[in-house]
DNA sequence: GCTTGACCTTACTGTAACTAGAAGCTTTAT
DNA sequence: ATAAAGCTTCTAGTTACAGTAAGGTCAAGC
């Protein structure tokens, strides 16, 4: 199987295969021309990694997971350990963009959006603050 | 003001102020001896960045977001649009992130974590699916 | 005058995970 | 025979910096 075939038989991109080889994550075999030779078993292999990248596993974990792939006597806790520090970490990011999210929203509410200048986003950017956040307030 | 002290006033190292101005976003007067001499508009500027940086925008959408902020005739329609844009693809990610987390985090309730090497997160990502969505259904 | 230490300069490298492009083989199809 | 498709390696670009090296500048203390 040439790297075309290996392409469209796990989602990857040729140029990723390749990429995956040159650091070492999954090594093809050559035929006699020079071309990358790709078995069912490296087929898998890719599969694996293509999995692994697409819940959001850096290559390192992924490294490390299929490692555990072809290890019989893993234990799942090792697995299990990965994966849970893998979720903690989109949990923050999760958080960390919830916040953002809440910080601009309140701003875009807040901005009139029509042709004059005045706009609460650049005051907050500039550091002007026309607290917004209690703007049902009487004034005046 | 030495890089340092604009440093200091606006929380960005001096590595990042230096690069700013590599890429010609807040470029800074030069004293005597070479080194960079800041402003209080400058200072101005660099707050702005670092602000717009903090929620999350681009670098070249902070430069078009500074050029706005010195144009005395923009249109808050216009920054209100950037923010919104920026703010759906926030959302789009947390709604990706959320996905992953589903995900994981019910391959992870279902691993036993033990010492055995049997494991749904490795059959889920080799492929071999043992479907544990429906797993309160009655087996044998 | 000299040294020390803090601060400044430029320039180069490394990061993550690829993607794009160039120049040149090999294979396949016409 | 030739053209198209597919393969090879190599280099550079992406984002937003951080780290390090080698060296210039400045104020204080002896």
């Amino acid at each position: 199987m040439n790297i075309g075939d290996a392409a469209k038989a796990t989602g990857l991109s040729a140029k990723t295969i390749r990429y995956y080889e040159g650091i070492n994550l999954v090594v093809a075999d050559r035929s006699e021309n020079g071309y990358r030779n790709y078995s069912d078993a490296h087929i898998h292999k890719l599969r694996f990694v293509q999995r692994a990248r697409r819940l959001g596993f850096s290559i390192d974990v992924c490294r490390a997971l299929l490692s555990l792939y072809q290890d019989r006597n893993r234990a799942s806790a090792e697995v299990k350990s990965i994966a849970k520090k893998h979720l903690g970490e989109i949990e923050a990011k999760i958080v960390e963009l919830q916040n953002l999210q809440q910080t601009l929203s309140h701003l875009i509410d807040h901005c009139a959006g029509d042709d004059r200048p005045n706009c609460p986003i650049m005051d907050d950017l500039s550091g002007e603050f026309h607290d917004t956040s209690a703007d049902d307030r009487k004034l005046h």
